[in-house]
DNA sequence: TAAAATTGAAAGTATTACTATTAACTTTAC
DNA sequence: GTAAAGTTAATAGTAATACTTTCAATTTTA
């Protein structure tokens, strides 16, 4: 277990949080019940002192790790963008086809997540469920512009741009690398959100992934 | 002014407010300055005490109209959805060329709009910018799948299922055309939201319109 | 003209989203 | 080994939110 946690380093921008909750006991705490919690009731109905209260802590003290519950997210979205890239690297780093690596890249992006014991505290397939019911809300807000200056998106970019690399390498006759790499990252949490909620307006399902509509998609597209 | 409204019955689900706000001036008033205030504030920011103060009504007035803010950014996605759906219908109707359909509609339903005075109290530009916004919050809640079965989706589901028809039309072989549709039309306002805020991932611009991106997508795809 | 419906004003409640203060406990430094 | 520094918890407090209720005034309609 610790050589595993040797190997994987998430970063995190620390303007994010005001305290590592990796540093601490309770900051470990706050992470993974707050992940349960969210899935449970909602990011809407999750607040701090109800956090504070399933862990038996005050919520005053959950403010010295975290400004507010957007701040929150937005941490758990990054450490899981960070997670998402570390294992697309590992995946792709030995391979020398572009096909191949792109295939294994969107396999990654936007395939659901089983259960990962890497890290003891963090319940990567709940946190999956988390990004796919609430990534879109840490974007959508008046502030998206000065948190993005401050870098607070900047893993997910840095992911969408290794993948457009990709596709450039595939075919760099594509004219829209960028908006189509963009579509199917931030796609496949729609299309997961469908399968679940309005299953009518999608053909996913547990047999036909959001995963095999991409890979269609892209062998489709960029077929020279 | 009558005859174009005359032409165009909006078919809002009346579970989603409490009193019809077209049947009153006040009501007419909260839509039209609803809009301009949530696009002003944004909707984590807006509350039905500070429109009341707008237009110079008490917060209680305003809650005879809808329940809560949450329905009435679902009633405002209605009545843009519906717009939206009536503008795909007049513009396919005559259209027998299915190609020809699909183009006409993927254009309506990807474009950003200009201003447009089919109804006086409704600036359906702005609008736009808050379905782009926000249209996403009104579907990632933990009440999703009873207001579904409400029924409070079906335009946004009717207008998808139609472009879905088109597809098959235009290549029955194709085998994703429900998440391709679905994707198309979320993913538009997901471009449209990454040229405001995250430039560097997204090929879109003034010049290159998501609606570009999108008909380059389905002529590649659905070659035969 | 009376009855019904609409609106506004005021007050009230529970909860949220914090901040400030102080005391208790833990760690580190010499 | 003890003092100083840092961390955490408990308590209390504030302003705002998201409503609800009541009642009076006004407007509409029958």
């Amino acid at each position: 277990m610790e050589s595993s946690q040797l190997l994987f380093k998430i970063q995190v921008n620390s303007k994010i949080y005001v305290k590592d909750p990796e540093t601490s006991v309770l900051g470990k705490k706050i992470i993974e019940y707050g992940i349960l919690l969210i899935d449970e009731i909602g990011f809407e109905e999750f607040t701090f002192k109800k956090l504070g209260d399933l862990i038996g802590s005050n919520e005053s003290s959950l403010y010295r790790y975290f400004e507010n519950k957007h701040k929150f997210l937005i941490y758990l979205s990054s450490w899981y963008w960070s997670w998402i890239e570390y294992r697309i690297h590992v995946a792709t780093n030995a391979v020398v086809n572009p096909f191949e690596k792109l295939t294994l890249a969107i396999t990654i992006a936007t395939e659901k997540i089983e259960d990962d014991s890497t890290t003891a505290h963090i319940n990567e397939s709940i946190l999956n469920k988390i990004i796919i019911q609430e990534f879109t809300k840490t974007l959508h807000t008046k502030e998206v512009d000065e948190e993005n200056k401050e870098g607070f998106f900047l893993i997910y970019k840095r992911i969408i741009n290794t993948i457009i690399a990709f596709v450039n390498e595939v075919n760099p006759d594509y004219p829209y690398a960028k908006s189509l790499v963009s579509s199917i990252v931030e796609g496949s949490l729609h299309q997961h959100f469908l399968m679940c909620h309005l299953k009518t307006i999608t053909n996913c399902s547990e047999h036909n992934k959001p995963t095999n509509f991409y890979l269609h998609l892209i062998s489709t597209l960029l077929k020279k």
